[in-house]
RNA sequence: GCUCUGGUGGUGGAAUCGGUAGACACGCAGGACUUAAAAUCCUGUGAUCAUUGCGAUCGUGCGGGUUCAAGUCCCGCCCGGAGUACCA
């Protein structure tokens, strides 16, 4: 009988459907296991076949973990809020709501045709107010929350204030985004507001001014990992840096514990190094400065404490603080010449173009150690956001230090001995001290540890870790986004009552910018809080008394996604995120697959996030993502046909060489195999309806190229098309086949035949002509050991992961039972649950074909007789690439001699075992022995 | 610059702990079936030389090394991809 794909897809798709296959429900006798992919947002263009590859890698999985007794979780939502939606609003006028709706239900129909186990009962949407309701909420426990950095997590603000009022600023331990003094009088006898405006110093979330990615062709501030290269990562708009007050979060209090935490995480080494560079540790010391003629102290970070002997210069950030104290009268002309210029350059001039440039501040700085003064310049060669945006200079061992000391004339001093500095300086952390009293003789790393000692000592600073990560913006001048649950009273802000959440998001009719600047939510009528009454009311009843405006920021796309992963365990509960005994079971994801993109956003926020959850005690594990795997990529693969130029004639690849012609990018879908199919190139398109083709052995062969999948370069391939024509199970193979699942590779359908062709093979064995025939005889051990070598090369396979190897193994034993015209039950029934991970609907079909009542997946995995496979290893050797191998210890100690008696003694017991001589045989002591027949 | 990755036939890729390199698949060539085509099946397919049957030599980006044995380990380069960057 005929394998009708079509047929059995939409058969068993309809009967999972109603008989709730995938639901699944807590079980306290089953052991949990949580599968998440990344769940997508939902864009325009629909799926193309690049987005399941993950999504079929986590549905392989979680149908083999549940086949092996796990109870598995496995969810999949939408990240409905984003920028395109808003964008198309803008350009078309059609509400955002709309169009992501349209989007999910183009997704959900695409995503349902390939077949997958999700449990769509626990879906999330974040748009939804259901759902962020409890973004809001985190939100609001954050701004009522500091961190802590002596007990190491978060604590609520009201112990904060009780130390204030008992100590002021004494012994207290709390990141903050200043170091303030005050005493417990002083904090006592400041006014209600100067209280809070300190509070925010110390909050979580906090509103402060900070120095932010502005991209005004997008009209929003981005997150630091929202931009690359000076440009935004979204649409490629210019960013400039700006200051404005804006919502932040402390992600920088967390960074110890983001870095501590990947040592107890399964992610590859690849990811763990991305989010250690991007938190950026480094140890070094901060050391103090005295200002000739002034009181101020010049504070520095430096990690080379023991090249203090060197230090010619001082430089300050052009937006530090310091600017205003250091330079002179005489200087300020100069200074305020060169902050103008400074300013006026971009965030992306500033990083293509590295020339030297600074200006001299008129002060001089004394060097702790030597005593010596020294100059102070300013220069944008240092930042004002890390450390303390001041440095000490080192000339000799910084090769920025280097070129500035070069380009302005001044000194330069080695500190270690036999360095060469006139050409350039020597940055390694290397060799033996001189120049430098009491460090002389001392190998750099002892001098890192002795100068830091010394400076602990004597007073001059102190031992100090700085990271590089920095608290993320966390507010967008956008629409389509979360509402802040904040109204400001008397420009105060102030958390709406908890019980009122969510606050929904307000309709409006123009989702630009107002005319006075203010983000798109200025142009809501109805968005103003009543506290009297606790509800939102209009914007004309604000009298500041008791009716105050609300935020009109919106929060970033990283809000919503921050901790989704839990909602989904609890997704309808309207008492909290997540119940805090449905958490102890569920706990956290065990396996989490997604894209490498997101190294340093999201993976970032949501450990973060999931963190301070942690710190409240609503969840019961601090790392959320237990194991994590990314997959690669697909690309495209573009085909080309080759114009004669000034002709409508076109040439075969193989000849274009010998024309002059111009290459055409040719839709993909009509080209197989890199044979164009002349006719449908001509209905393509009208400019092609007279083409002429010069081909090459009676046919046209396009050129190819890997680009990017996109409508522009017609190589998008959609899979709803692939699924028509060979059906979901081979496309699910297929897919897998392609390559290791963590590469990057192009989308070619030039191998889908092969697979397809197996899936074929494989339904025949259960058939003898049209009639369904299955033997109920006992299986030879030829048959049971085929069976038990794949049982265990698919098990290895899965575990790791190695989902493309797995399907070769698949087609090896399908390959050697038809040649063994094997149709025994107990093998056949075995292989369908081996392979149902893969391709669930053709294993379905036929397991109930074979008079089961019961779904594939609530059958048990296999199990591989190891015993089974190592008596027969003999007599038929197991081998996956089609050789004979035999194999044997030998003892460690022969010589070459004693080896080959050996093997010529092992060639007499294999010609017994095996009653054929054998080919060549290697012999190695110690290890095993390779016989070849 | 730094960090991470990768480099194997005409193509995608396999080789899981240092043990026959090229599994499996595509493509190609030849054959069977067919009036013909499609579909299906069979055979061959790294290179060079030898082909009368055997075979022989080379071969995993390049150059060295360790080992009985290296695609795999070590040292030094070359090339591609990704991330990140005046981070002191």
């Amino acid at each position: 009988m005929e394998y009708n794909f079509s047929d059995i897809e939409s058969k068993w798709q309809k009967a999972w459907k109603n008989s709730q296959t995938y639901k699944v429900d807590i079980d306290r006798n089953k052991a949990k296991y949580y599968v998440l992919d990344m769940f997508p947002y939902p864009s325009g263009a629909g799926l193309h076949v690049g987005h399941p590859l993950g999504y079929i890698a986590s549905d392989i999985y979680s149908r083999y973990k549940r086949l092996c007794g796990f109870n598995v979780l496995h969810p999949m939502g939408y990240d409905a809020y984003g920028l395109p939606a808003e964008q198309y609003a803008i350009q078309t006028g059609q509400h955002p709501a709309v169009t992501t709706k349209e989007n999910i239900n183009r997704y959900r129909e695409q995503l349902d045709k390939i077949g997958f186990c999700y449990d769509w009962s626990r879906e999330v949407r974040t748009c939804e107010p259901i759902y962020y309701k409890w973004t809001q909420w985190a939100f609001i426990q954050m701004f009522n929350h500091y961190y802590d950095t002596a007990l190491d997590k978060a604590m609520s603000i009201s112990d904060l204030i009780a130390q204030f009022e008992k100590n002021g600023t004494e012994g207290v331990s709390a990141a903050s985004s200043v170091e303030l003094k005050f005493s417990a009088e002083e904090w006592n006898s400041k006014e209600e507001t100067e209280k809070l405006s300190v509070l925010m110093n110390y909050r979580i979330a906090y509103k402060a001014d900070a120095m932010v990615n502005w991209c005004p062709a997008l009209g929003t501030v981005l997150a630091n990992d929202e931009v690359s290269e000076g440009l935004s990562v979204r649409g490629g708009y210019p960013v400039e840096q700006k200051v404005m007050s804006q919502w932040c979060l402390r992600v920088s209090a967390y960074a110890g514990r983001l870095l501590e935490g990947l040592e107890r995480i399964d992610w590859t080494d690849s990811l763990k190094e991305a989010q250690r560079n991007w938190i950026g540790r480094s140890e070094g010391a901060e050391l103090s400065f005295k200002i000739k003629n002034q009181e101020t102290e010049l504070i520095v970070f430096t990690t080379r404490a023991d090249t203090i002997h060197g230090v010619t210069f001082m430089v300050l950030a052009p937006e530090s603080d310091y600017v205003q104290i250091v330079t002179t009268e005489e200087q300020k002309n100069a200074v305020d010449a060169y902050l103008d210029q400074v300013k006026r350059r971009t965030e992306r001039e500033r990083m293509t173009d590295k020339k030297v440039s600074g200006v001299f501040s008129g002060s001089y700085a004394i060097n702790p150690v030597t005593g010596d003064e020294i100059p102070i310049y300013i220069s944008d060669y240092v930042l004002a956001g890390y450390g303390t945006g001041a440095i000490m200079a080192v000339p000799a061992h910084d090769s920025r230090d280097y070129a500035f000391a070069k380009h302005f004339n001044l000194p330069i001093i080695p500190v270690i001995e036999g360095v060469d500095v006139s050409e350039q300086s020597m940055d390694a952390k290397d060799g033996i001290m001189c120049n430098s009293t009491f460090l002389n003789g001392l190998s750099v790393k002892e001098a890192i540890v002795c100068a830091k000692q010394y400076i602990k000592e004597k007073g001059l600073g102190r031992v100090k870790v700085n990271y590089r990560l920095r608290d993320a913006i966390f507010s967008r001048q956008r629409y389509w986004g979360e509402p802040f649950p904040v109204y400001y009273k008397n420009g105060v802000p102030t958390m709406l009552p908890e019980d009122k959440l969510p606050l929904l998001l307000p309709e409006i009719d123009n989702y630009l910018p107002t005319e006075n600047g203010e983000p798109p939510l200025g142009h809501a009528t109805k968005w103003a809080w009543d506290e009297k009454n606790a509800c939102v009311v209009e914007n004309t009843k604000i009298d500041q008394i008791s009716v105050f405006p609300l935020e009109l920021n919106t929060m970033p796309g990283f809000a919503g996604s921050s901790a989704y992963f839990l909602r989904y365990m609890d997704p309808n509960n309207e008492e909290a995120l997540v119940d805090r005994q449905v958490n102890d079971y569920w706990q956290n994801v065990d396996l989490y697959l997604g894209g490498t993109e997101h190294a340093t956003g999201h993976l970032i926020y949501s450990r973060m996030w999931n963190k301070f959850l942690y710190d409240l005690g609503i969840i019961c594990k601090d790392e959320p993502f237990q194991k994590l795997i990314n997959q690669g990529m697909i690309q495209g693969r573009s085909n080309f046909v080759y114009r004669v130029k000034g002709t409508n004639q076109y040439v075969s690849v193989g000849l274009k060489d010998q024309y002059d012609v111009q290459p055409i990018h040719v839709n993909v879908n009509i080209v197989s195999n890199e044979v164009l199919d002349i006719d449908a190139f001509r209905a393509w398109m009208p400019e092609y309806k007279d083409a002429e083709f010069i081909l090459e052995d009676g046919k046209y062969i396009c050129g190819w190229a890997v680009e990017k999948m996109s409508k522009s370069m017609f190589n998008v391939v959609n899979p709803d098309d692939i699924v028509a024509k060979y059906g979901a199970d081979t496309l699910r193979l297929y897919e897998m086949f392609l390559g290791p699942l963590e590469q990057s590779k192009p989308w070619d359908t030039n191998g889908i035949d092969g697979v397809h062709r197996f899936l074929k093979k494989f339904w025949g064995l259960f058939f003898k002509g049209e009639e369904f025939c299955v033997s109920e005889e006992n299986p030879t051990a030829e048959e049971l050991k085929t069976l038990h070598k794949t049982i265990k090369k698919i098990t290895w396979d899965i575990e790791n992961f190695s989902f493309n190897t797995s399907v070769s193994a698949f087609m090896i034993c399908v390959n050697e039972l038809s040649a063994m015209k094997c149709n025994k039950k107990e093998i056949l029934s075995a292989l369908i649950v081996l392979l149902a991970s893969y391709a669930p609907h053709v294993c379905e079909e036929l397991w109930s074909l074979l008079g089961n009542k019961t779904s594939v997946f609530d059958a048990s995995f296999p199990i591989c007789n190891e015993e089974f496979l190592k008596e027969t290893a003999v007599k038929y050797p197991i081998s996956f690439n089609g050789k004979v191998r035999f194999t044997l210890e030998m003892p460690a100690d022969l010589n070459k001699t004693e080896i080959e008696e050996m093997a010529l003694a092992n060639e007499q017991t294999i010609k017994q075992l095996d009653g054929k001589s054998p080919k060549k045989i290697i012999v190695v002591p110690g290890k095993i022995v390779n016989i070849v027949f």
